[in-house]
DNA sequence: TTGTGTTTTATTGCCTCC
DNA sequence: GGAGGCAATAAAACACAA
């Protein structure tokens, strides 16, 4: 949100008059006489139904900075609307109550979206961590195989040089080695994606979120998510992140910089 | 100035809960 | 059945590059 953006309607506050338009007054319900009116009266004014009713503003319009400012406060206290905070919130800035539900809706909408954008990032960046912890891993296994074989190949020749071989034939050497070799490769994959909560966390083609049914997935365990009280069936007390990746890369997740606390807060 | 993309305000329709 | 929530969408307001 940009604060510059929103323009101050001085004018509108001063007294200026507004005309309805046909497509405002038809979307209102007001197909007949049009009215005059004021768009920013007096808070008494405006909550006053009737009036509102009679008078409606031939555009929409921005609320100034002020309203924004107290709704966004009012926000951040609590993302939800009960009637009566609606009602008081509405008379403080001279709007009306639908004008303040509208405004809680949407704002929790882009709260929403700003939320997706964020787990999104948060699941990419511990995906990247993931598979670079891989990367680096199969790397040490090849370096060990790669030690092993020589371990072997040292240990053969000793033996050919000094007393006659007792073990096992020279592939048969190299072939178990291979195999605890991949054993070891094997019990790292496991450890790897136990880690990661289990299955499609690493893949080739790249991120993906994991598997969750509806991919809003769970707070809990999430680093530094502390799940609200309740659950009403609504997006309350949730976050879109699992704690998939969470063990995995032990990142601490980034600050709610503009956010208000709404479902959840980071501790 | 104008075309275009983004943001904000508002409506509609559907769903859930009481 | 009404109230309130959400998703999708329209349209106005605004920013900004050409």
């Amino acid at each position: 949100m940009e604060a510059g953006r929103f323009l101050f309607d001085s004018s509108a506050l001063q007294g200026n008059f507004l005309f309805l338009d046909e497509g405002s007054r038809s979307m209102m319900g007001m197909e007949e006489s049009p009215k005059k009116r004021r768009f920013f009266c007096s808070p008494d004014e405006l909550f006053d139904e009737e009036y509102y009713d009679e008078q409606m503003p031939e555009k929409k319009r921005r609320l100034t900075p002020e309203q924004v400012l107290l709704l966004e406060k009012s926000f951040e206290e609590e993302n939800k609307l009960e009637p009566e905070r609606k009602t008081q919130l509405a008379k403080k800035l001279g709007l009306q109550p639908r004008q303040v539900a509208v405004w809680f809706q949407n704002r929790r909408a882009r709260w929403k979206t700003k939320q997706l954008e964020r787990d999104y990032d948060y699941l990419k960046s511990s995906y990247d961590s993931l598979l670079s912890d891989y990367d680096s891993i199969l790397k040490e296994n090849e370096k060990l195989k790669l030690e092993v074989y020589s371990l072997t190949e040292k240990l053969q020749g000793k033996e050919v040089d000094g007393a006659p071989m007792t073990g096992p034939s020279e592939p048969a050497l190299v072939e178990e080695a291979d195999v605890q070799a991949l054993q070891f490769s094997v019990k790292v994959e496991d450890r790897l994606s136990s880690r990661s909560g289990g299955s499609a966390v690493i893949d080739e083609e790249g991120p993906q979120l994991v598997d969750s049914g509806d991919s809003y997935l769970l707070c809990e365990n999430y680093p530094g998510c502390v799940a609200q009280s309740e659950d009403d069936g609504s997006d309350d007390g949730q976050s879109y992140l699992h704690g998939v990746f969470a063990a995995a890369t032990e990142q601490p997740h980034h600050e709610e910089e503009e956010e208000p606390m709404g479902w959840w807060v980071w501790s």
